[in-house]
Order: structure tokens, then C-alpha cells, then sequence
RNA sequence: UGUCCCAUGGUGUAAUGGUAACACAGCGGUUUUUGGUACCGUCGUUCAAGGUUCGAGUCCUUGUGGGACAACCA
């Protein structure tokens, strides 16, 4: 049976240009990053999808290094870049750089210049960009438009043998200056740019812009199709444009196509501020295991399958989207539940003592590598009196959900014996030092016996105190607490930098972790997914966490101990995030009466906290909608208020001016914000509801 | 007050004019020497209004909402 696979809107592309003629051994693809920076899980989609087109039609890919501008380049990340290409396992047919076809651009330029269609122009920065107009506005001509194509070319050969300084002149391309899209309005081609570049050192002093690069490297190197990201969508026209300048009929015409890109949950996605959490040592570098990067990941304990499967399920499309982060962490879940090794690693650890066993005895017990693959064979771990457990593992007294160690009651120790607590040991503050318990001594794991196949509810894991090894842990978490941490046009994304994403521990570990290595990947039982660091070595071993297992006990303790009014707000901020969306009236309506009963159950306790905590526009308008049911008495309520009333967001904005002027308290509190907010206010609307209420 | 792009469960994607589906997340359960895994069940979706059609998520019109475009960046 053939299962039939829809295809992306990419792949119908292709194949339209297929079953029009276009010849599959003609057909070739580049992946085109420009070395200023790493590569992140973003970038391994378009990796993904372009490598894999290639896999797909058997077509070359051409790894292309997109390097035109030489005070951001650096030969540091072109060696980055090949190495996570390579290591996701994806092989290029050539490695290329864009600037080794300057000489061949020049050329080009030269008699695009001879046919008037290109022009040195000598005015400022800010006299072209004045003169470009806006979106709206149409450009208008500038006095150097209409130079003699002897007199720009003379000046070209100025600017390339080095006759003028940096901003003195450009080479502008001759298209409209009226056009709708602005970058057809005269887009330069050139700058003056007197440094050295990593490849050509100081062979030019003028370098090609973008634009006038891409499409022609694509032409050069008969690529068929160059796909790129959204933002380069209105470059289309340009990218067409410099290709009829160039390009004879019988050669392949690339086709520039353009899709989302890829944006992942509680992470920001762009260069340019993993840069910035770079230089500003917000994290340790671009390798940092909390980094969206390729290298990130990888010191993670991510695979390159993982990655891969990732890309492919989340697809391809033209929509903005946020990934959820759970699917990333499914992908590395489920690759690792079959391949890595289980081992036993206390993290936060307790003492045990088993008072029936001898004291001298040390026994070594059989245990399973990996219990989802035969084939992984066995291990040895050593057992003894004195052990270690994790803390949480262990209460004095618990309710019968609790199925983990507590006085009086038993428990498996994995792949050893079955034992029951008798007392606990104190220090003067009364935290507990030690656990004493009595162990069934004839029920050892695998020994056969009747005892030994006891069930007992619970199971838990244990390092032997004698035979612990202390190893570094490093605990990681996300390093945003927002969703979508650069969505907020108002608020610098570095405000929502989660300060817990990165706990440091001492842990003990089974002595088998002795022989690990750097990058070996395993499974802490019970625990999650460690990966060795890079500087792990056996004196100090270093294992930083992949990702948690799920935890259905978390989440059973989460609903009881939390007060039942979290719940309420919970959904509440769902709704809120509804309200953000919804396009018309009704439907806001129907969400202000689900919000209603909720907002009366509410904690005033747990709403002041979550009022000083909101910052993202739908944990802002929760609470508004929340005060609008429950009025608002408290002084941190009143503040919250006045930070609603400076928020930028509309719906925001007008809820927090309805709830103001419904009480007279409050307007004569805000009077002069609200005044404030009149003088600046655009919209006819919301003006019209303040000047009311202010007389 | 411009041009272009986009709109399907909480999230990401399918459905190519013919029964709205898959995965993740959530919830409930079974199994379990990992409260893991596996398995079973469950929740929930076409932005709106018109039009074309026997039939519209899909085509058309208008609207609404979101995004991109004004770097000598890529």
C-alpha cells in the first residue's frame, strides 16, 4: 500500500514546475546564511526544508555563504555554520561564498551602467532616504537620477579604486521612483565600505548590497529554487528585477518563493537578540544549553534526529505561528525513551540506612540498560547498608496517593530489595538526616525467590553511599517566562528573561557514569534526559538536563496544594488571551459572561500577585476583566490601573478607562493620566469616552 | 491612510470544489520493579457577511483581525 503524503505548498510548487516541463536533473537548492552569527532551530527548518527537498528530488543543495557585507562577518561562524549543517547530517554539494562572485557583479554592473540603468549618486544617507518617500508616499527623483552614463561610469570606477570615503557615494540601480514597493525605488547596489572582508581582505573597497547578490549567486550557480523567508516577500520584484538584467533565455531562471518562518515557544528567534543575550552575559554563549542555536541544543543533549523530526512535523506554511516548545521537547522524548541508557542518579539526596543489612556487605546487582531495547544489555551497580535516596521520595507521614516512602509503609528499591521505614533521624532544626529502614532481604530483584516478586506500589532509585560519585548537575528550564517574549511592541523581550533558568546542583551518581564521556546521553531514572557537557571529565563529571519526564505526580500535587482559586484566574487569562482575538463584539461578549462567575471566585491573595506579575497584554487584560466583576479596593489594585491605563494596546487600554470612570474614586485618582492619555490619544473613539467623563 | 501576504481545535499542520483530519498539549483510565514508556478513551476547529455551485475550509466580493515593507543589514 502506498501511503499517499500531502505535500507542502513548497513541493507543489516544485512539482507544478515539474509537470510544466522543468527538467527534476535540473532542479537545485542552496541554503544561504550569511556568517554573522549561529545558527538556531529556526534556520534548521529552512536547513530542513531545503536539504530535504534535495533528498527528496535528488537535486544538489549548495551550502552558500551569503557574505557581502564585511563589518559583520566572521570567519568563526562560517565554521559554526558548518558545523551544525553537518551535524544534522545534511551533506552540500559545494561550499560557496557570495563574494566570490564580486568580480563577475562588478562586471555586470558595468554594463548595466551602460545601459542606463545604474547610477553613482552623491548625496547623504539621510538626503536618499528623504527623498525615497515612505509606504505610503511616493519617492521623488534625486538631482544625480539623470547623470550621462560616461559621467556614472567614471564615478564607479572612482568608488571602486578607492576615490571616495565611506557614505560619500552609492550605485543606485534606475527602476521608479514612484513605485509601490519601496525597494524598487532606486535600490542601491553598492556602498563604500573601506574594510577587509574575510575572504577577499582588501581586493574592494565597494561591496554589493543584498539584493543586488542574492538572485545572481542563484543564477550563477543555476539554482531553481531560492526559498527564504517572509520578510523578503516584497523583494521579490527586485530579486526579478536584477535577474532581467543578467540573465539570458536558455539558461534557468531561479524563482524566488518565500515562507514562514519558524517561531518556538518561550524563546525569541532572531539573530540579532541572541546576539544581545550573548554580549550582555545573559547566558554563557551562543552555545549556552538554554540557546535556541544549533549548538545550544547540541550541548543540550538534543540529537540531530530529534531536530529533524521536529522540523518535519511542524511543518511549513505561510502563517506567523509560535510552536508550542512541548512539541521540540516531544521529538527529543521520544528519540531518547529508545536509545539512552537508564542510570540512577540522586539529585537532591537523603540517607538511607538499612538496618538489617550488614554492615560490611556489598553486593553487586543486576540492572536493565534500557527496558525499550533488548539489546542494551545489563549492568552492574553496587548495593550496600548505607545508601542515598532523593529527599522528595521520602515523607514521615503521607495520604495513600502518595505512593513513595513514608513510615510504616514499603517500597522497591529498583532492581535491589523491598524495604519498609521504621524512623527517621533529626538535626536540631528538625530536618530530616537520615531514614532507617528494614529490608526484606529476601526479595532482591531478579533473585527468583517468591518474595522477590512481591508487588509493591512504589518504586524508587538509590546510589549506594560508599560507591556514590558527586557530579555537577545543571537543571535548566526556559529561559523566557513569556510565551512569546518579542510580541510585545512595548516591552524590551529581556524583561521576561526567567531568572530560575539555570540551577546548578551537586548530585550522586551510579560509578557507571564513571566512563561517560562528553555528549553521551542518558536517562537519571525517574528524573529525565542528562546529556555529559562538553568539559565533562571523570574527576568532574558534568551533566547537564535535556529535558524532564513527565511527571503525573507534579501535576497530581499541583491540583491539591494549589488554591482552588488559581484555577479560576487560570482560565480566566485564557479567556483574556480569547478577548485579545476576538473580532467582533459578541464574541466579547460571550467571554465577558464566562469570565464573570470566575472572576467572583478568584483569591484576592492570589490576584494581587498575579497583578504585580503581569506584564504581557493578556495577563494585563485578565486582571482588568477580573476588577471589572470585583471591584477594586486594594492599593495594588489602583496601581495596577494606572499601569493599564499607560499600556498601548487598545482593547487594554479602553478597558482600563471604562473601569476608571465607573468610579468616582478612581477618576478623580487619575484625572491627570487621563488627561495625559486625551492629549495623545489617535483614536476618535476612546477620546470621546474620556472627555466625557472628565466633565 | 498605500501595496503585498496571511486567517482551520489551546499549539503546529492536513484536507488540491465532495464525510473537517493528524500530531503535540490537556483531561480520564489500563498496564508497569521508572508516577517514565506503551495502550485505550476524551475534550475541542474552518474570522464575519454576502455571492457562485447540486455541493465551499477551498472559488468571488466586501468587511474584520494579524503581519511585512520607509538600513549605505541580510
Amino acid at each position: 500500500m502506498v501511503e499517499k503524503k500531502s505535500l507542502n505548498f513548497i513541493e507543489q510548487i516544485i512539482e507544478e514546475d515539474l509537470a510544466n516541463g522543468l527538467d527534476p536533473k535540473n532542479l537545485r537548492f542552496r541554503f544561504p546564511p550569511e556568517p554573522n552569527g549561529y545558527l538556531h532551530i529556526g534556520h534548521a527548518a529552512s536547513i530542513c526544508l531545503n536539504f530535504g527537498l534535495g533528498e527528496k528530488y535528488n537535486a544538489p543543495v549548495n551550502l552558500r555563504f551569503d557574505d557581502t557585507n564585511p563589518a559583520k562577518e566572521e570567519q568563526e561562524y562560517v565554521d559554526a555554520i558548518k558545523r551544525d549543517v553537518a551535524w544534522l547530517g545534511f551533506k552540500w554539494d559545494k561550499e560557496l561564498y557570495s563574494s566570490d562572485y564580486f568580480q563577475q557583479l562588478y562586471d555586470w554592473t558595468v554594463e548595466i551602467i551602460k545601459a542606463g540603468n545604474a547610477y553613482v549618486d552623491l548625496q547623504s544617507s539621510e538626503e536618499i532616504a528623504k527623498q525615497k518617500g515612505t509606504p505610503t508616499e511616493p519617492g521623488v527623483a534625486g538631482p544625480y537620477r539623470d547623470t550621462p552614463i560616461d559621467e556614472n561610469l567614471a564615478l564607479f570606477e572612482k568608488m571602486k579604486n578607492g576615490g571616495f570615503n565611506e557614505g560619500e557615494a552609492i550605485l543606485r540601480a534606475k527602476i521608479d521612483m514612484q513605485h509601490n514597493n519601496m525597494h524598487m525605488r532606486d535600490p542601491i547596489m553598492y556602498r563604500v565600505l573601506k574594510k577587509a572582508h574575510h575572504r577577499t581582505g582588501n581586493d574592494w573597497v565597494i561591496y554589493p548590497m543584498y539584493d543586488w547578490t542574492h538572485g545572481e549567486s542563484d543564477y550563477l550557480e543555476q539554482v531553481t529554487h531560492s526559498l527564504c523567508t517572509l520578510e523578503f516577500k516584497s523583494h521579490r520584484d527586485l530579486y526579478e528585477w536584477y535577474l532581467a538584467q543578467v540573465a539570458t533565455t536558455d539558461n534557468t531562471q531561479p524563482k524566488q518563493r518565500e515562507f514562514a518562518r519558524r517561531n518556538i515557544s518561550y524563546t525569541v528567534m532572531s539573530k540579532r537578540k541572541l546576539l544581545q543575550l550573548v554580549q550582555e552575559n545573559m547566558v554563557s554563549g551562543w552555545d549556552d544549553p538554554r540557546m535556541p542555536t544549533i549548538s545550544g541544543l547540541r550541548r543540550r543533549g538534543y540529537t540531530p534526529n530529534s531536530i529533524r523530526k521536529f522540523s518535519e512535523i511542524a511543518g511549513i506554511s505561510k502563517r506567523d505561528n509560535v510552536t508550542d516548545v512541548a512539541l521540540l521537547e516531544f521529538c527529543i522524548k521520544d528519540e531518547l525513551n529508545k536509545t539512552a541508557p537508564r542510570v540512577m542518579a540522586v539529585l537532591d539526596p537523603i540517607k538511607l540506612i538499612i538496618d538489617n543489612y550488614p554492615a560490611d556487605k556489598e553486593e553487586i546487582l543486576i540492572a536493565e540498560n534500557n527496558p525499550e531495547d533488548e539489546t542494551a544489555g545489563e549492568r552492574e551497580v553496587p548495593f550496600s547498608k548505607e545508601l542515598f535516596i532523593e529527599r522528595e521520595d521520602f515523607r514521615e507521614q503521607a495520604n495513600k496517593k502518595f505512593f513513595r516512602l513514608k513510615i510504616g509503609g514499603e517500597v522497591r528499591l529498583k532492581n535491589a530489595y523491598i524495604i519498609k521505614a521504621d524512623s527517621v533521624e533529626k538535626d536540631e532544626n528538625g530536618n530530616i538526616t537520615v531514614v532507617h529502614c528494614t529490608a526484606d532481604l529476601d526479595s532482591r530483584s531478579g533473585s527468583g525467590t517468591e518474595a522477590s516478586q512481591r508487588r509493591v506500589k512504589g518504586t524508587i532509585h538509590w546510589v549506594s553511599s560508599k560507591h556514590a560519585v558527586k557530579t555537577q548537575v545543571r537543571l535548566y528550564d526556559r529561559l523566557f517566562k513569556d510565551e512569546a517574549p518579542d510580541s510585545h511592541k512595548d516591552i524590551d523581550f529581556k524583561q521576561f528573561i526567567n531568572p530560575n533558568s539555570l540551577k546548578t546542583i551537586t548530585a550522586l551518581v551510579e560509578p557507571s557514569l564513571l566512563t561517560s564521556k562528553p555528549g553521551d546521553r542518558f536517562q537519571f531514572q525517574r528524573k529525565g534526559y542528562f546529556c555529559a557537557d562538553t568539559n565533562s571529565t571523570s574527576n568532574q563529571l558534568i551533566f547537564n538536563r535535556t529535558v524532564g519526564l513527565t511527571d503525573s505526580w507534579a501535576k497530581e500535587e499541583k491540583k491539591t496544594a494549589a488554591p482552588a482559586n488559581d484555577a479560576s484566574y487560570d482560565t480566566i487569562i485564557v479567556l483574556a488571551g480569547k478577548h485579545l482575538k476576538a473580532r467582533n463584539n459578541d464574541d466579547r461578549n460571550s467571554i465577558l459572561s464566562e469570565i464573570e462567575p470566575l472572576a467572583t471566585q478568584v483569591n484576592k491573595e492570589v490576584l494581587a500577585t498575579k497583578l504585580n506579575d503581569a506584564i504581557a497584554n493578556k495577563d494585563v487584560l485578565a486582571g482588568l476583566l477580573t476588577l471589572k466583576f470585583t471591584g477594586i479596593t486594594s492599593p495594588e489594585e489602583k496601581a495596577f490601573i494606572a499601569k493599564s491605563l499607560g499600556m498601548k494596546n487598545g482593547s487594554i487600554k479602553l478597558e482600563a478607562i471604562n473601569i476608571t470612570i465607573t468610579d468616582a474614586e478612581l477618576l478623580l485618582e487619575n484625572k491627570t493620566l487621563l488627561e495625559t492619555i486625551l492629549a495623545e490619544e489617535k483614536s476618535p473613539f476612546i477620546k470621546e469616552i474620556i472627555e466625557k467623563a472628565l466633565t
